[in-house]
DNA sequence: TTAGTTGTGTACCTATCGGTATGAAACTAG
DNA sequence: CTAGTTTCATACCGATAGGTACACAACTAA
């Protein structure tokens, strides 16, 4: 089995900082530069160990996923409707507007990249976001306890549209404080 | 009064094509030869007539709201508070889900431009959505007929959240009939 | 030690970015 | 017609974009 000169540094926790920077200012936002810098490494071994920007992107994506939007997955596991689609709301509040997190959501960020080379991006992201909604109305499906007007499909789209409404005021600037006010009257107009 | 050459092309109709070319491809992913291209003048022109990338953009962002997004001005002066309300919700859908304009709004659009050379383009932005939620709330405090339990500032807070989470589910793709249907039941939660 | 393999650092590639210098063209006022 | 003024078209500017060639460093296996 081959050897070769090992890596000087973690593709983890590079990928953690390149997460940061699109995160922060977009796919489209970032150059090459920014990436290297934040990463500690520089273009040669990033197109190495990761691909183009494209794949690198595609790469953070998915660790975004894992990692702060997992309590989209998480929330699916909730008792009740109810229970679902309050941390569905108040963990769009928590990600969005978090202290140690860019302002709003990568996912949403980056369906409003549509330049000529984020094409892919942005196709990636669409697919990300209607997985989410697909598995929110199988969950919902299978909840007892909702208003029996509510449309598990319908529901689900407005849960999506709002924790999206969320994310934007996020991105806006708007305090932790007054989207938590935001989403808890959400919540209240939508379950009573 | 000096005479001099004549302009070719029509400045207001320059500056809407100049307004379908941003708002389709965003601040960062239109270049200066898209916007000719599309203006059907050349650089130089585009200078003298509108400034930089930046002033033209300003410009088109005025043009936008008074045109495409002159509904949200409109919707203020509907009889009651529901209408309101309702108007700036169908407004949303018509606006961001219209058939001959691009998908999305471009004022959500531009909060999301947050590259190093979009951050006057993103503060402008900003600044007309928060006099527009401003001058919601102003009116919402008038109105009579709203459940009593809304705080105007809130439900203008929540009103504009779910517009933004229209804006996103467009400029993903939704299409106007599903769009249409997830407003109608956000108004069905809001107002009964 | 030596061959083979893999990562690193520098230096560079082409294309395009936003923006402009310059001179000819088209108009008005006298 | 001429002088003055404004716009138009071409050609160009420096800076930066994403991406790579190449030589060297650092490791494993024999």
């Amino acid at each position: 089995m081959p050897g070769g000169r090992p890596r000087s540094f973690d593709a983890d926790s590079a990928l953690d900082r390149a997460l940061e920077v699109f995160w922060r200012h977009g796919y489209e936002g970032t150059s090459l530069t920014d990436l290297t810098t934040a990463m500690g490494i520089n273009k040669p071994s990033l197109y190495a160990a990761f691909g183009n920007k494209e794949e690198l992107f595609a790469k953070v994506l998915a660790r975004y996923l894992d990692g702060p939007g997992g309590y989209t997955a998480d929330a699916l596991d909730a008792p009740t409707g109810r229970e679902v689609v309050e941390q569905l709301i108040h963990g769009a509040v928590d990600l969005t507007a978090g202290e140690n997190t860019p302002p709003g959501c990568l996912c949403v960020n980056s369906v409003h990249a549509c330049g000529p080379d984020a094409h892919t991006v942005r196709q990636d992201a669409i697919t990300v976001r209607r997985a989410g909604e697909a598995a929110l109305r199988r969950r919902l499906e299978q909840a007892t306890d909702l208003p029996s007007h509510y449309d598990p499909a319908a529901l689900a789209a407005l849960v999506h549209t709002i924790s999206d409404g969320i994310a934007v005021q996020a991105a806006a600037g708007r305090s932790h404080d007054e989207l938590r006010q935001i989403g808890d009257l959400a919540l209240r107009a939508l379950l009573g």
